[in-house]
DNA sequence: TATATTTGCTAACGGTGTTAGGAAAAAACA
DNA sequence: TGTTTTTTCCTAACACCGTTAGCAAATATA
């Protein structure tokens, strides 16, 4: 009895469709001109079929979100396992997040609410504690190696990551009244500084 | 003839009441809850009326948030002039940031597009080159004292910046699964590496 | 074939920002 | 003072939005 097989099989192509008709959208338009009508209509379906497979509006943008801290992660995985060294890992992650967030402005704009109706994204996302293990990882190990090895890791991560995503997001919200040149400056010397810090 | 006067007296009042009612209302009710017809209600006038007052829902947001940055640009001011020392004065200015954003946690929402539909409200603003101004003035004292002044001011400056909103904009987001005394802790780290770092 | 179930639609509800057009009040002019 | 012009301000609508009730058609089950 496959009947029922392809009719589970269907019902996930539709919910895909949907998720993959937002994120087009959202890409094509922003997140601010989205909304579920669009979608119904670009699916070529009613609207009400979507809420048979989403709870509601921030239900697609959560998955969506989901995979954004999925990718995020993957990348940063991949920068990491380009090096040994603790301290060119860190750089090495710091640029992939970087990256991450403008080539894929829409996701970023949406994991950390930049611009956008909060819809509670990074609460109850367990994905973004991967990419914090990441980056634990080389900071425990740097800090292992000193001599006075009292530094809090912890409140370290914390720093790492608050210079990288304020960085970030300042560049984001307000558009090219900086140079990148200059952002990718203050990036290398704000990891640098993190890292010289850290090693003592 | 008063009359004229009056009149233009009497207008302003409905416009300032406008922007006092919708910060109200923001405060009780956040700004995903801010409505034009919220605010017509309470000031009692029909709703085409804030229209003979702002372009659009955008205007009225945009005002609001020039108070914001006048606000900060205040206690940044206020804090900068407990000091001479310019360390000291740079510790001091991030402190009341920090206590500004989350003192006027819609303010600083608004300010900078955290988790709301974003309004290009930062781009625009005259007020915003104050605060930058308080902070290089600190930063290049600094940097003047250096036996080897090579450091570059702006990019400093863009550092200091973005470690603080990074960290204010991490912590205003996910609301509080970490601290305040950690929080706070990153911050007083962050700002001591970055002055650890300018004076050499 | 008859019944039960799933599927997907139309149409609505209550909300949003925004605006056209007209009534009433105020001011200016005679 | 009476008339005209201007200003003020409201009702009602438009075109959207997220969401859902309720029903018709298609499908699966017996």
């Amino acid at each position: 009895m496959g009947i029922a097989e392809r009719k589970i099989r269907q019902k996930e192509e539709v919910k895909s469709a949907i998720l993959e008709t937002a994120w087009q959208l959202v890409k094509k338009e922003g997140w601010q001109q989205l909304s579920i009508r669009k979608i119904a209509d670009a699916i070529e379906y009613s609207v009400p079929v979507i809420y048979d497979h989403f709870e509601n509006k921030e239900a697609i943008l959560f998955e969506i979100g989901k995979h954004g801290f999925q990718l995020l992660s993957k990348k940063m995985q991949q920068a990491k396992d380009k090096f040994t060294d603790p301290a060119e890992q860190l750089k090495a992650m710091a640029d992939a997040y970087w990256n991450f967030a403008f080539k894929n402005k829409e996701y970023y704009q949406l994991m950390f609410g930049l611009g956008m109706p909060c819809c509670e994204i990074e609460k109850n996302m367990p994905e973004k504690s991967y990419f914090r293990n990441l980056v634990m990882g080389s900071i425990d190990e740097i800090i292992k190696k000193n001599k006075v090895p009292v530094t809090n890791a912890c409140l370290k991560y914390h720093t790492f990551w608050s210079v990288i995503h304020g960085l970030i997001s300042i560049k984001m919200m307000r558009g090219a009244d900086t140079t990148d040149d200059l952002n990718k400056l203050v990036l290398d010397d704000a990891v640098a500084g993190i890292i010289k810090n850290l090693e003592r």
